[in-house]
DNA sequence: TTGTATGCGTTATCAC
DNA sequence: GTGATAACGCATACAA
């Protein structure tokens, strides 16, 4: 390995002003000094030794990231966040714990010990027990998608509720009134606002809600298809299906072709999560986007700007709106036969 | 920060003591010390420096993955490799470079420049200089799913050509003879392998290769829906169809359905390139599967491997199989109606 | 069995 | 302007 020194001697200087042209702190030194170290620098190809540098600066230029599972919106808002750390020159350690609480808080405590200069956690422990732990790290945090315990952390979520009424609307806005919605058992808050999101939409335009229009379904396979053809097969059937996930939605194409019905000619279908399958399917298909790349950029910009003001002020929590990606697989009520073939 | 001063002053002992049990160096010392550092270290949540320790040992326990993109393979393949290495202790440094070459480098020089321990690479530039550097480094290292230049370094990679060939000769085992093929310009090696696998499983079986059943499609969009049309109304049309590319089978089975045709009843269809929604489509898709997890793990042990007897040997070259995962999107031949409805 | 002293490669505070 | 020199937090050879 070849250090400091090694640029010191062959320059014929010390390395004191070799530190110097490493930081650029040229304020005090003349022109000469300075080429014939980038010289010697460049000469034995030198690299300062960043554990060095960062033992003695006390920081790391490194954030940590740690999430319970990289799943597809964390692949993709891992993306963002890599970027944006390297646009600022950090460096990104990444850990997953797999849905293992204890492998997060180890993680957690790995990332402290690494002294990363930050952190970007995806708890998957609803306790507190994470930001107690991260609060006494004594180091910047950010919750990115999902935040833990009481949060009074900094935090990038989307406001899904917004996102699921703004679905709902723009069928609304479409002219359909019989709307059903599909929906994984209630048991996480996302499921819940995604559910929330279709009756606020519904109510605000003065729809009732007609619980024979909710189908929760159990996750398996197939079994949302011959419910939801059935639905489609009733005389009052809805004309639009909000379905809240990806695999819902699937399922929901599938009825409606065995149910005979086109989409979006017999019925319009309007999904939750894009994926990059979405607009490629037949039909390419309306969904609310999560933006999960601007998400981690987002988190990665928020926690960076903590860095610099070591100062932390109030908890500034960024909400990121889902986007409704208007494809075709929604058509206005107007054009829907009247009599739907149906099989 | 809290260091290994004040749990040596804790517990009224020299911080060698402290140091040793830190390391595990339990041989020659009194119970009574061992749990008196201990208690110490408990009290006072204690969690060694590992910028120092780095500094010291000249190990920094982090590995760094290097990729051009991290797309779904590489998302995938990241999940292994991040298992394996928290699996064994190690953290992990990840950046992508974005197809830019220069960031390539960039990103090497910086992983170089934080001291990790090694490198999991996959390059996109295809020339040697990412080699050079890389030996330059003098750190151990090994490329998955890509290489670069003259590859005389450990390497993870599939069989490609091997599971084109198993996608087609499984085609042929149900009884078809008539195999289109569909695939991107060749301007890639795994495009062209694929195409290879193609033709070696129809010469393996004396078949004819016939060029009217080999479609080259350029990237865009649905200009692959209408030649596929045309191809499965066409009189001597193809009994199965090999899609080289998941984007393209998407096409395929869109073509399939506006020709009238149903899959796998009238069709056989394989793809390659697995996606968790393949098995939730309509029909489940056959597909030829790349194992990226077990990639990740692959890579991440080799390395890891090296990092143990750093006395490296002879490149080695992991093979990893693609995996045919038999779906119900191709189908026995005799079971094709003869006169399919055409409309 | 335990403590002392040195140095890892760098930055920063002082003299000069 | 430039160069000694002392840390940073830890591991380890050596002394005790």
């Amino acid at each position: 390995m070849i250090t400091i020194d090694d640029v010191a001697k062959l320059a014929g200087v010390s390395k004191s002003s070799v530190s110097r042209v490493l930081n650029g702190n040229f304020e005090y030194m003349s022109e000469g000094m300075r080429q014939k170290i980038e010289k010697a620098i460049e000469q034995l190809d030198y690299r300062p030794n960043a554990v060095a540098q960062s033992l003695k600066k006390k920081e790391t230029k490194v954030i940590g990231l740690v999430v319970g599972d990289l799943n597809s919106f964390w692949s993709e808002a891992l993306r963002g966040v890599q970027d944006e750390c390297m646009r600022n020159g950090y460096g990104l350690m990444v850990s997953e714990s797999a849905w293992d609480p204890e492998r997060d808080i180890a993680n957690l405590n790995m990332m402290k010990s690494k002294q990363v200069d930050g952190l970007i956690v995806s708890p998957i422990s609803q306790t507190n027990k994470v930001t107690e732990l991260l609060n006494s790290f004594n180091i910047p945090f950010v919750f990115c998608d999902s935040t833990s315990g009481d949060i009074l952390a900094d935090h990038v979520v989307t406001d899904t509720i917004a996102g699921a009424t703004e679905a709902v609307e723009y069928l609304i806005g479409l002219g359909h009134r019989r709307i059903a919605v599909v929906v994984f058992p209630l048991e996480t808050d996302v499921r819940r606002d995604r559910l929330e999101g279709y009756k606020r939409a519904l109510m605000k335009h003065d729809l009732s809600i007609d619980d024979s229009l909710i189908k929760i379904f159990k996750a398996g396979k197939g079994n949302a298809v011959d419910t939801v053809v059935q639905l489609l097969k009733s005389p009052d059937r809805p004309t639009a299906i909000f379905s809240t996930n990806m695999h819902l939605t699937l399922d929901v194409l599938k009825a409606a072709r065995l149910a005979g019905l086109n989409v979006p000619r017999d019925v319009s279908v309007v999904g939750y999560d894009d994926t990059e399958w979405a607009p490629l399917l037949d039909p390419p298909l309306t969904t609310v986007a999560v933006p999960a790349f601007q998400m981690g950029v987002k988190a990665a910009s928020l926690l960076l700007q903590k860095l610099q003001v070591k100062k932390s002020k109030k908890p500034k929590t960024v909400q990121v709106m889902p986007k409704l990606m208007i494809r075709n697989s929604a058509s206005p009520l107007s054009v829907m036969r009247e009599n739907p073939s149906i099989n």
